[in-house]
RNA sequence: GGGAGCAUAGCUCAGCUGGGAGAGCACUUGCCUUACAAGCAAGGGGUCACAGGUUCGAGCCCUGUUGUUCCCACCA
């Protein structure tokens, strides 16, 4: 038998457990039809990643899960993997890259990736690392990484199919472009910011018919009235134009204009109604561009007027599409004006505004500016503002995926945990777009399109085609694009079973049961995945979305890199431990609610374990020698351990229950409650003065009842603390090589000591009111008293008549039916069903001692008037179920028992 | 502009399908009682944000208000 420090040191004791575990290869899952399988997918951590706390949070979740379920016999896998980052990777090393002073193109494509891979090597190991030190559980023989050639084929698969389905087309649309990144990314990807900018209201000289200004169409060839200009000045962009009539619009972005293909107004709109059909000439630039009508504007923003730039604004593409108007891009991948913008070509966007407002402003077509707040879609990954630009993309149609998934979702064939997200994850897929999934990226999934150089068509194959699929020819050229790094997630509970194989993991594995993650990637993770597993595997991925918060800093803000006010787990668990940091993460947090991390709630979480590492070492220290484990017959039990043992049943219910239901936190809070009260301040305080007794019958049954209630409740708890738990179940006599395949205690109909628990309930709150009245009275703890109880339950009493006496500081403990004897010098205490009479009137305070029997008598009266109000309300006794009438009549009795014997107390006083 | 969460003891939060409110930390008092001072025992402290409503009964259900946080959104 191990001996057991003093002190828990959890440093001395993880590292060894986990080895131990991975040795003992109890975190591979195998395929037994005897069992029946309980499958997660762990969501893939960045290979760029470090752990931190929404990590820590979202894996201890799901090794409670998982433990729970392979200790109630599942067969419970737990994939584990990594996320390849397209973006983030391929950032990391082009920075890296960038301080040596190279950048991608001088290495080349296939010299980058294989820099990309080594990075891989060196570091995406990193996270892996990192989360076995939480103590996850998972079968690092089925780790995945989604670039690995298993998920690559079922990429390419899915890629195919949804091509040939018609789902995955190439076109040119408006996408939002990162000019840093220098890559197309997805609208979920765009994160909204609210910024402070300013409305320009630009003047646009309208052009006139030659015949009149009334709002008659120009017909084709008529004469115009072409502005004038008004001084001789070469540069048309310089100065002003003499006009009869201009059209104000109102933008936030006057750069764009120099993209612009015409003005859109609404076809309603009366001040408009004469311009319909005619043409504006755009000021610095010189073109002349239509006025259209179109629904999309807003007779009541701005002016009315809105200019349409189809290829810098999504919305102004589709009128731009309706009206059919030409695309002119005026922007470069990186921000700077292109040769369709003239004279700023070759400027930077913001400083191309500038010169744009200062020339509109010195040619007079300013007409003012306000200050406007809006939002600026900014990149996720860099904070970058995107710029929306037409560009030739892959997407995929979402609508007919997004049907199914939302009909499996809303007839509960997915469940999200809590409810509420369901409304999320619709909202998401009901307003989905197309998803743009090509990436100007090279560390990826590269698209299986390959272009023929002879007919220009495309062929999509899995594998590099020898001839193009229309014409024969040999000449080739693959797409030069990635996809999306969500797009090889989305697979992710299949690809990682062996799919598209029909594998016998896929067969005996999928599909997966729990998804554990944040809120925060709802939309560009669970739906995607959901609507995926319907369309490719035909069923639902997983059948419950378990949602946790955000892990928050003491003072509630969100942990970040630039506030500096993140915790590193890894410290914590060099602290505290991991189990304390688990522990932590669980205990006080409830689904889908953000958490406050603090150092004070760790150190709770310290302590409990610490508490429970002595309290195994107090039962260890009271082994005998040949002592033998197993519950004693129910005839040895005596009334506590009757209490204890119906007690633990009670929780293992209840913690079972809180577990099926998610309910981690109050799951966790039970099994501290349990350890704690019951184990420790009564069963081993108890336990205590039996096993130093004379009586070697009461002594062994203390002794293995102990034993017995520390080991379940060891294994209550070691899905929350398995470190701490497998150390001290090893050190258990007749415990088994680990706790973490032992069975999940069940609820037992022998043990349900109903009338026990109330007995020894009495006798508990006894005790309490005993040493309730010494301290008020400041008896010394060490100066013991003779005890008298009278009580109709006496018999209880007397069973309990051994705690009462070492637990109450009594050195002798009468239990009567009746107590006629003399009072005088008598303290009393009153509980529902006694009288305790405690000689150390002399040691106290006489008015003191009345003082607290009135308030005492004061506080039973308050509860009897409460009590009795009820059952007077006519409507409670005809309306209320009787078991709660009953209830209140029993409370009712209780509470005018106490109050007698409170009254006895009070005129034995005098 | 739409949607959601939160508001309970000094602080951080629990509170299951409505039966009269709990924990941890902090605080007060007394204890080194041979498992643990990272501990033991006892105690104080809450018109459950506000206003209505439903009900015999509301922290819990409904409506509104206020404060706060977050998500979504193509008003230039």
């Amino acid at each position: 038998m191990k001996e057991l420090a003093k002190v828990y040191d959890p440093a001395q004791v993880e590292d060894s457990t986990y080895d131990f575990w991975l040795k003992g290869g109890w975190f591979t899952a195998h395929r037994d039809p005897a069992k029946k399988p309980y499958t997660i997918v762990m969501p893939p951590p960045n290979i760029t990643g470090q752990l931190h706390m929404g990590h820590a949070m979202d894996e201890t979740w799901q090794d409670i899960l998982i433990r729970h379920k392979r200790m109630q016999g599942f067969s419970a896998l737990w994939v584990p993997g990594t996320d390849h980052a397209s973006i983030a990777t391929e950032a990391r090393i082009v920075a890296e890259m960038k301080e040596e002073g190279l950048a991608k193109e001088d290495l080349g494509r296939d010299r980058f990736l294989e820099r990309a891979w080594q990075w891989k090597e060196n570091y995406g190991g990193r996270i892996v690392q990192q989360l076995k030190k939480l103590g996850s559980s998972c079968d690092w023989t089925r780790e995945r990484f989604t670039l690995d050639d298993g998920c690559s084929r079922a990429v390419l698969h899915v890629f195919k199919k949804l091509y040939d389905e018609g789902l995955i087309y190439r076109g040119e649309r408006i996408i939002n472009w990162c000019p840093h990144c220098l890559t197309s990314i997805s609208d979920a990807e765009v994160e909204h910011e609210e910024r402070q900018g300013s409305l320009w209201y630009v003047k646009y000289p309208v052009v006139g018919c030659a015949s009149t200004s009334t709002a008659q169409q120009c017909e084709p060839g008529a004469s115009r009235t072409a502005p004038r200009r008004v001084s001789d000045g070469s540069e048309a962009t310089a100065t002003g134009w003499e006009t009869t009539e201009y059209i104000t619009v109102a933008t936030t972005r006057p750069e764009t204009m120099l993209g612009d293909v015409a003005v859109a107004v609404h076809p309603q709109d009366e001040r408009y109604k004469h311009l319909h059909g005619k043409m504006v000439l755009l000021p610095l630039v010189g073109r002349e561009i239509p006025v259209v009508t179109d629904d999309y504007v807003d007779m009541d923003f701005g002016t009315g007027v809105v200019k349409i730039t189809p290829a810098h604004d999504p919305n102004d593409f589709e009128v731009g599409r309706r009206h059919g108007l030409p695309v002119l891009k005026i922007m470069t991948d990186d921000a700077h004006i292109n040769e369709n913008g003239g004279k700023y070509a070759g400027l930077e966007r913001t400083a191309a505004r500038k010169a744009v407002v200062a020339d509109l402003e010195a040619g007079g077509y300013l007409d003012k500016t306000e200050n406007h707040g809006h939002n600026v879609g900014t990149c996720y990954r860099c904070g970058t503002t995107v710029e929306p630009m037409v560009s030739l993309q892959w997407f995929v149609k979402m609508e007919p995926l997004a049907g199914p998934a939302i009909e499996a979702v809303k007839a509960g064939r997915i469940k999200f945990v809590p409810e509420r997200f369901t409304k999320t994850y619709l909202h998401w897929m009901e307003n989905t777009r197309d998803w743009t999934i090509s990436r100007q990226l090279w560390w990826g999934h590269r698209i299986p399109a390959w272009y023929c150089d002879a007919c220009g068509e495309i062929t999509v194959s899995e594998t590099a085609p020898a001839v193009c699929g229309h014409c024969g020819s040999g000449q080739l050229h693959q797409d030069e694009d990635t996809l999306d790094t969500w797009f090889s997630s989305a697979l992710w509970p299949f690809s990682t079973l062996g799919w598209p194989e029909d594998t016998e993991d896929y067969q005996y594995f999928y599909p997966t049961n729990t998804l554990v993650t944040g809120y925060d990637i709802i939309g560009f993770w669970v739906s995607r995945m959901i609507f995926s597993g319907l369309h490719y595997t035909g069923r639902e991925p997983f059948d419950t979305v378990l949602i946790h918060g955000l892990v928050r800093d003491a003072e509630g803000r969100k942990m970040s890199k630039s506030l500096g006010n993140g915790i590193d787990p890894l410290d914590v668990i060099a602290e505290y431990g991991a189990d304390a940091l688990r522990f932590t993460l669980i205990v006080g947090s409830t689904p889908g609610n953000d958490l406050r991390f603090s150092d004070d709630k760790v150190k709770a979480s310290r302590n409990f374990a610490n508490k429970l590492w002595n309290a195994a070492r107090f039962v260890q220290m009271n082994l005998t020698e040949g002592f033998t484990p197993g519950l004693p017959p129910a005839d040895k039990l005596e009334l506590s351990d009757r209490w204890v043992l119906a007690e633990f049943n009670t929780l293992v219910r209840e913690v079972t229950d809180n577990l099926d239901r998610y309910e981690f936190g109050l799951a966790a809070q039970k099994v501290y409650e349990f350890i704690w009260d019951n184990y420790c301040d009564w069963t081993i305080e108890i336990a205590k003065a039996r096993m130093n007794g004379a009586d070697a019958q009461s002594a062994d049954t203390a002794r293995r009842v102990l034993v017995w209630l520390l080991d379940g409740a060891l294994k209550l708890l070691h899905p929350f603390m398995p470190f701490i738990t497998e150390e001290i179940y090893r050190t258990l006599p007749g415990s088994a090589e680990t706790i973490m395949m032992q069975p999940w205690p069940q609820w037992d109909a022998a043990l349900d000591f109903a009338q026990e628990q109330k007995d020894f309930g009495e006798v508990i709150a006894l005790v309490c009111a005993v040493r309730n009245a010494r301290a008020e009275m400041q008896v010394h703890p060490a100066k013991r008293t003779s005890i008298i109880i009278e009580s109709a339950q006496a018999a209880a009493f007397e069973a309990g008549k051994q705690v009462i006496q070492r637990l109450a500081s009594a050195d002798d403990v009468r239990c009567v039916a009746k107590y006629d004897g003399d009072t005088a010098g008598m303290v009393q205490v009153a509980t529902p069903v006694a009288r305790a009479f405690v000689p150390m009137l002399e040691l106290i305070d006489r008015d003191k001692e009345l003082a607290r029997l009135q308030k005492e008598l004061a506080a039973a009266e308050g509860e009897i008037k409460s009590l009795s109000g009820r059952l007077d309300n006519q409507g409670f006794i005809q309306k209320a179920p009787e078991n709660v009438v009953q209830d209140i009549r029993d409370k009712l009795a209780r509470a005018q028992e106490k109050k007698r014997n409170i009254e006895e107390g009070l005129a034995a006083l005098g």
